[in-house]
DNA sequence: GTATCTGCAAAACATTTGCAATTCT
DNA sequence: AGAATTGCAAATGTTTTGCAGATAC
């Protein structure tokens, strides 16, 4: 994935392309498994030993609130980070506590009323054992 | 709400039915509103002064294991609580942050397995702009 | 009398904040 | 120069942990 690609996502998107905000996008859209902002700081830093944590957290703050990124909270209190190109479902393992992608068709999806109030976005996430843990 | 019927729910999922965890359920049975771990522990004292933060903490951690309460942990660090007596939805205000229940039929009940992952239980949370928060 | 339950204080940990330093145009 | 971005260090707030004391059976 080219930085040209990553720059036009983030003007698209009203973002200022600088050189961090550019590295944690292309983290997120390459590497497309629920990094922790602890994950993405440790595996930036090699590459870019100057990073700060304060600038992964406003990044990503940065990123969610534009809706470019989107932060999953499920069943933990670190907060999990996903690149917000597709809908999809998660599930998470009770046993190795992996995070998955569910790639199932949300049935609530374009419902714009519920009771009244108004739906914007909506989630759904599955706790289970995944495939790998069912072997052991 | 009798504490008889609160003793048999915790009997039955093999909970010794101490006075605290008694009184704690109680209040999660009866205030339905997902209190978090702070609410619950100020509203109690009120009644039992003596009561500590690190007994909510050991009870909702046994009546969770025990899924007898449900933690929530939608889109913010402090988690909140429900009695895990029906199953429903949630909904997120992004205006007052709010939480509901939203009473929906989950359309994915039931299902067993999901690419090879088995599922235990599944969660469905919308966020959006609530009826009171429309009129503002 | 031994298990379990409870409570206090400290520790751990993620996240936020204030402000100074740096960078970019 | 001026505005935005970044980084450090301290503060905040929730949750966990270790251990001592209390309680229950």
């Amino acid at each position: 994935m080219k930085d040209t690609e990553i720059k036009s996502i983030l003007y698209e998107k009203g973002v200022k392309p600088s050189f961090h905000r550019i590295k944690i996008l292309k983290y997120l859209l390459t590497s497309r498994n629920h990094p922790t902002v602890d994950t993405i700081h440790r595996d930036i830093s090699s590459e870019i030993p100057t990073l700060s944590k304060t600038t992964v957290y406003n990044t990503l703050k940065l990123l969610n609130d534009r809706h470019i990124v989107k932060m999953l909270t499920i069943e933990e209190k670190e907060v999990k980070f996903d690149a917000a190109m597709d809908d999809h479902a998660h599930l998470k393992c009770i046993y190795c506590s992996q995070l998955y992608d569910i790639s199932i068709i949300n049935p609530l999806k374009g419902r714009k009323k519920i009771d009244e109030h108004i739906i914007i976005d909506s989630h759904i996430y599955f706790m289970g054992i995944c495939r790998y843990c069912q072997m052991k």
